[in-house]
DNA sequence: TAGAATTATTTGAATGTTTCTATATTGGAC
DNA sequence: GTCCAATATAGAAACATTCAAATAATTCTA
């Protein structure tokens, strides 16, 4: 499978999640720390870690340590790309996938 | 959770896999049959029918029956819905969740 | 109606995800 | 150093997903 796909249903796995896909609206205005994340939802604290773990992994999210507190934000370079990515799928293109592979119609 | 989440984040678990990204991107020039999309991928038929409910169940792709042969398109309007809900996700608002729900900074 | 082709459904095993409790780590305040 | 607050990790239970084999359903053709 082409890398593209895998990378970017990475991403898309990432943010399928109703709640995972809150935080990142919750960041789009800025950087947040986990403590304002956590009581904006009804999860316990090492829930919360894990989720931001998985965004995190996916390369959604920065993290940033200051003091006691870890603060979230959005990697928009990141997010960019992966609304370039879905636009191109999205949409016909002169070199199309289907133009290669795509066998003949029955 | 609000229900844009919820839906969208359906939307994307739907396409969160390598294999229906691929999918989603052959249909973007027009509609295939199943029997195309099979020869395109080393699975089961069985397996690609149930690829392909997952996406029609998101209301991402459409399908058609004629004779034998099932034909599936891509909603275009679902995906262009879609594509606005991330924008919208993505990128600061007047209207922020993190301006109604936000707590103060620490 | 019988047979062939195409697609859908069911079943089950393996795997992955979610989210909790308990515990560990990190950093500041005393 | 000790205590406390904030965050992370580990482990387990419940639940969901993946995917192949077997089978069923649909529809064309003869």
């Amino acid at each position: 499978m082409e890398q593209i796909y895998v990378d970017t249903a990475k991403m898309l796995k990432a943010i399928s999640d109703p709640k995972r896909l809150r935080i990142v609206d919750m960041l789009s205005c800025g950087e947040l720390c986990a403590c304002q994340l956590l009581e904006a939802f009804s999860v316990t604290q090492p829930t919360l870690s894990h989720d931001m773990k998985v965004l995190l992994q996916a390369g959604i999210v920065n993290d940033r340590r200051e003091g006691k507190n870890t603060y979230y934000s959005l990697d928009n370079h990141v997010l960019g790309a992966l609304q370039q990515a879905l636009g191109g799928m999205f949409r016909p293109k002169p070199e199309c996938i289907c133009h290669k592979n795509g066998p003949e119609h029955p």
